[in-house]
DNA sequence: CTAGGGTCTGTAGTTGATACAGGCTCAAGG
DNA sequence: CCTTGAGCCTGTATCAACTACAGACCCTAG
């Protein structure tokens, strides 16, 4: 009487329930990240709860800026195959490094971009700070 | 007397000039980034002077973050037609509101990275803090 | 005279999706 | 029962911003 029924749902309920785009579900099959679906007779995907988990699991790598290709390497672990903890552990390593070194290059561009910012008048003059500031650099 | 000779230069020696990838300066010629260069009796480029201040004027905006349309709107200054000062501004302000909400993503996502990777043990063990975190965060 | 480097063109690949076009199927309302 | 609209199917095209060929010239130094 346990509710274990796997209850079959369609791309759209998928994308409900995840909040992804119906075609990156498609394209995320496509390239082997999400695995091709059961079909129904009328050849309709047929969805269950470990897809939903699956792509959630994604959609959070994703989220926290993994690109495809590492996700495929955590995917590894959780597919039991390929990688091993320490493995998904450098990766997520490496991803943060990246991250961080993201992180400073864009504070160097606001520091650089707010000073040249500042220093426009802003009037209808052709002569313009931050043309000037693009060319004498 | 004066070393006003405008020496012609070709494409290598102008991507060498400004550090730009040889391919890079075709394509901006193709979108219309950098205007079509007069051509040698044999079909080659000729750049001078001009061409060197546009493309590194390019580069460094690009270096700052700008789209290649936002640097077109730039140079719509630049070649004193299209843009007011006025405009370069509040497209710089667009451009840096972008670049701060960029930092404050990446933030976040260092922060809870981290925080994932520091709870992570590193041991070949089947189980993995960073994929559960990841499966139920 | 030949070997290498540079140049020319057009085209395809990259990442991570998103957006059609053209056709099928299905459920609800009249 | 029929229509209408939503959803699904496929394949293909598009986006940013380049990068990387292939195949053909050309030019110069040894």
């Amino acid at each position: 009487m346990s509710n274990t029924s796997v209850s079959s749902i369609r791309r759209g309920d998928l994308a409900r329930a995840t909040g992804c785009n119906p075609e990156t579900i498609r394209y995320y099959e496509k390239i082997g990240i999400m695995p091709d679906p059961p079909r129904s007779t009328k050849g309709y995907r047929s969805y269950d709860d470990t897809h939903v988990r699956r792509l959630k699991f994604v959609m959070r790598s994703r989220a926290l800026g993994f690109s495809l290709e590492e996700v495929r390497g955590l995917l590894g672990l959780v597919d039991n195959r390929i990688q091993t903890c320490a493995e998904v552990q450098a990766m997520a390593e490496v991803h943060l490094g990246e991250v961080r070194a993201k992180i400073a290059d864009l504070t160097r561009i606001e520091r650089v971009l707010s000073e040249t910012v500042a220093r426009c008048t802003g009037d209808a003059a052709p002569d313009c700070a931050i043309i000037d500031a693009l060319f004498d650099a």
